[in-house]
RNA sequence: GCGACCAUAGCUCAGUUGGUUAGAGCGCCGGUUUGUGGUACCGGAGGUCGCGGGUUCGAGCCCCGUUGGUCGCCCCA
C-alpha cells in the first residue's frame, strides 16, 4: 500500500472473540434472522427490544451468583455515574426484568421475540464467541404446558425453514416441579457421593457446586456413575408428572419428533420442569443449537409477583453454519459504463431504477475496456452497456436472465429517452 | 483458567536435509486483442516470512519467549 511511513500507525485489531461478517456468512446470518423473524409472526409472537446493557444485578440474581458466567464471564464494569452494569450474557433475565418494570402483566400471557448480540468472556472455539448472537422466544406469564408445546412447535418448525430439521435432534426432559427437583437432586448428591471415589476430579468439583451437571459430564471415567444415577422420573409429584405428559402429548399431536433425556440438565437454578435442547453432532464440541426451558422462579426471583414463564434461544451462528448456502437475490440490473463521458447518462439512469424499486449498480471507474468484463462478473438480471457514439450515450441490454425484470427496467430506461 | 496445533503478498497456499535478489494461482492496476463482446496475451504494484530474542559463516526453515488465530477441556447457546 502507501509508503509513506511518517502516516502508518499501528492498526487495532478486532476485540478476541468478536467477527465482521462479510459476504458469504453475513447472507447466512440474515437468512436466519429473515427465517426466524417470518416464523415468529405466524406463532403470534410479538416482537421486542430490550437494551443491551442491563444493571449488573440483573444477571447476577437471576443465573445465580456463583455460576461461571456470573463470576468470571461478565463483561461488568462501573459506568461513569459509578452503577455497576453488564452487558448482558443472555436474553432471558433483562426480558425478565422489562416485564416487571413495565408491567406488562397486564399482557399475559405475553409471547415475545427478540434477537441480537450477547457477550460472555469465553475462551473462543468453533460456533462459540465473545460477541455471540442469539434468536429468543419466551412465553412469560403461562403456566400451562401449551405454552411449552407451542414454544417448541416454533422452534421445530424454524429448523424445518432453515432446513437443518434432519442433522438435529430435539432431545427433552422435565426438572419437575420445585418439590421434584429438590428431592432427585438430594438423591444425585447421596448416589455422587457414594462414588466420590471414582468421580473425576472436575465431577468433584461439580459435586458442590452443580451437581446435576454430572449426569451430562464427558469423562468417560463418569459415564458409568453418571449412568446408573436415579432418574428423575421416580421423584416427580402426580402435578409434574401431569405436566410432562401434556407436553409431549402436545408435541406428537403436532408432529414434532422428540427423544427423551434423562441425562439433560440446567446449570441455571431457576429451570423447572420442561428442559429442552436441539442437537447436532455438526459443530464439533457445541452440540446445541437452540435450547431452553421453563423458569417459573425467576422473575420472583427478580423481585416481581409470582410469574410461569417458559422460553429458548438459539445461536444465530451455530444456526448460520449449518444451513446451506442462501440464495441471495441478484441485482436486477448492472451498468457497464464504457466511456467516461457516458457516466452522467448512467447516473440518471441509474437513480431512475432505484426510484422504480428496481436494484441497480454501475461499473465506472477503472480501465475503460475492462468494465463490461467486470460487470458480467456480477451476478444480475440484467447487463447493460453504455457507450458514447455520435455525441451521445448509447444503452445497449446485453445479457438477461429475466424477462419480467428487462420488461420493467426496459420501460424506466425507454422512459427517460434512451433507445 | 488449562491443553494441542498453526502464523509466508489483499485472499488461498508452495518454499526440498538451514545456502545468493522469497514464488504460484486468484484479486487489484495498466496495456494489447476481441467489438455485440463474459476471450486470450503482455506488463505492473504489493512481503522488514506475526513480533522479540537466541543458535549459526548464513534462519521463512532450528531453539526460547511473546502476540494472534484455530480446535479441544472447563463452562455454556
Amino acid at each position: 500500500m502507501s509508503k509513506d511511513k511518517s502516516a502508518k500507525i499501528p492498526t487495532p485489531q478486532a476485540v478476541r472473540g468478536t467477527q465482521d461478517m462479510l459476504g458469504d456468512f453475513a447472507d447466512r446470518f440474515a437468512h436466519v434472522v429473515g427465517a426466524f423473524d417470518r416464523v415468529r409472526r405466524l406463532y403470534g409472537f410479538k416482537r421486542v427490544e430490550v437494551p443491551v446493557i442491563e444493571p449488573t444485578a440483573v444477571f447476577a440474581r437471576s443465573l445465580g451468583e456463583t455460576t461461571d458466567v456470573v463470576s468470571k464471564e461478565m463483561y461488568s464494569f462501573e459506568d461513569r455515574g459509578g452503577e455497576s452494569v453488564t452487558l448482558r450474557p443472555e436474553f432471558t433475565a433483562g426480558i425478565a426484568r422489562a416485564y416487571i418494570t413495565n408491567g406488562w402483566q397486564q399482557f399475559a400471557p405475553l409471547k415475545v421475540a427478540t434477537h441480537g448480540p450477547l457477550f460472555r468472556y469465553e475462551r473462543p472455539q468453533k460456533g462459540r464467541y465473545r460477541q455471540f448472537h442469539q434468536l429468543d422466544a419466551e412465553v412469560l406469564g403461562s403456566d400451562s404446558p401449551l405454552a411449552d408445546a407451542e414454544l417448541l412447535m416454533f422452534a421445530d418448525q424454524l429448523l424445518k425453514q432453515l432446513g437443518i430439521a434432519d442433522g438435529v435432534t430435539l432431545t427433552l426432559n422435565t426438572l419437575g416441579d420445585a418439590e421434584s427437583r429438590d428431592a432427585w437432586r438430594a438423591a444425585l448428591v447421596e448416589h455422587f457421593e457414594g462414588h466420590r471415589a471414582s468421580l473425576s476430579e472436575d465431577s468433584l468439583a461439580r459435586l458442590d457446586k452443580n451437581p446435576l451437571r454430572i449426569l451430562d459430564s464427558k469423562d468417560p471415567q463418569d459415564r458409568p456413575i453418571a449412568d446408573s444415577a436415579p432418574d428423575i422420573d421416580a421423584f416427580l409429584t402426580g402435578e409434574a408428572q401431569d405436566f410432562f405428559g401434556a407436553v409431549t402429548a402436545g408435541l406428537d399431536a403436532a408432529g414434532v419428533a422428540w427423544e427423551r433425556n434423562a441425562r439433560l440438565v440446567r446449570g441455571l437454578d431457576y429451570y423447572r420442569h420442561t428442559a429442552f435442547e436441539f442437537v447436532t453432532d455438526r459443530l464439533g464440541a457445541q452440540g446445541t443449537v437452540l435450547g431452553g426451558g421453563r423458569y417459573d422462579g425467576l422473575i420472583e426471583a427478580l423481585g416481581g409477583p409470582p410469574t410461569a414463564a417458559v422460553g429458548w434461544a438459539a445461536g444465530i451462528e451455530r444456526l448460520a453454519m449449518l444451513i446451506d448456502e442462501p440464495k441471495v437475490d441478484p441485482l436486477n440490473v448492472i451498468l457497464a459504463v464504457e466511456d467516461d463521458l457516458a457516466i452522467p447518462a448512467a447516473q440518471r439512469i441509474a437513480t431512475a431504477l432505484r426510484l422504480h424499486d428496481l436494484s441497480a449498480d454501475m461499473i465506472a471507474t477503472g480501465s475503460a475496456r475492462k468494465r463490461y468484463d467486470k460487470a458480467t462478473k456480477i451476478n444480475a438480471h440484467v447487463l447493460m452497456s453504455l457507450r458514447w457514439i455520435d455525441d451521445k450515450a448509447v444503452v445497449r441490454t446485453q445479457s438477461v436472465t429475466h424477462d419480467d425484470v428487462l420488461a420493467q427496467v426496459s420501460a424506466v430506461v425507454d422512459g427517460l429517452g434512451f433507445h
